[in-house]
DNA sequence: ATCAGTAGATTACAAACGTAGTTTGGAGTC
DNA sequence: GACTCCAAACTACGTTTGTAATCTACTGAT
């Protein structure tokens, strides 16, 4: 049973900007959120971190570390998304679906497309 | 923009189970648990943070202290939701639907559970 | 009044997290 | 070759979390 290494919020942010642009060098990883608060020698700490939990790895070219990914947004989804549904709703999927569509805000057409989606999927 | 305070996982499985009985004192809620591997102590101490946290608040009825909840389960969904449709899926709510339907298991039963809800929703 | 048991309060302590600062080693400049 | 500057590596430190153990105070029993 496989368990994920955990990935904290703030490495979420790194992690989504890696899997848009990667490769990068931890230069370009702050360029890429600037409208983030933090420090340069911050995001050389949550890449440092990533990398030792074998999230990410890097490659030394020239005077730089080039950073990769090693576990895909899907997978990492698919982890934090089923700990999630455990935690909050008890593994029920339905009462979650329930539960964003009438909470958070869902456009007529992410409807349509969900519609069409289960009309699909259901046989 | 009232940031709710943050709940970790164990207080989670702590939560439920007082959102499911309560009020309760701190050993029914450990019989609860009792799936769990947690010490009485342990417990105690979950409950204590939470009331720091002013999500339960607890009274004393003679020699036990009973607690019951503060914030209903529903607030601390969609708080949790929030924060998770935002962390993982970008904020964007038809891939997250998307992606639970086609990784998690989905019943058949759900499937028309939720065809249903999007029929009377979808006007 | 004393003693034992028990619930609650207080304290402990390591790992993970958020957020950097300091030190080091090599590339380029004079 | 000596000096400078920058990226990387190492170190720091308070907070939160997981996981309890110890201390204290009250209740009931003798």
């Amino acid at each position: 049973m496989e368990k994920g290494p955990k990935i904290s919020d703030s490495e979420w942010e790194v992690m989504k900007v890696l899997w848009d642009h990667e490769p990068m060098t931890a230069v370009e990883v702050l360029e890429q959120l600037s409208h983030e608060q933090w420090k340069q020698k911050t995001v050389n700490t949550f890449l440092a971190r990533l990398e030792s939990k074998a999230i990410i790895e890097s490659t030394r070219e020239g005077r730089a570390n080039v950073y990769t990914t090693i576990l895909s947004e899907r997978q990492c989804c698919r982890e934090e998304g089923k700990h999630f549904l455990e935690k909050v709703f008890r593994g029920k999927v339905a009462p979650m679906m329930l539960h964003f569509i009438e909470n958070e805000d869902v456009s007529e057409e992410d409807l349509a497309e969900l519609k069409h989606l289960l009309d699909k999927r259901g046989t």
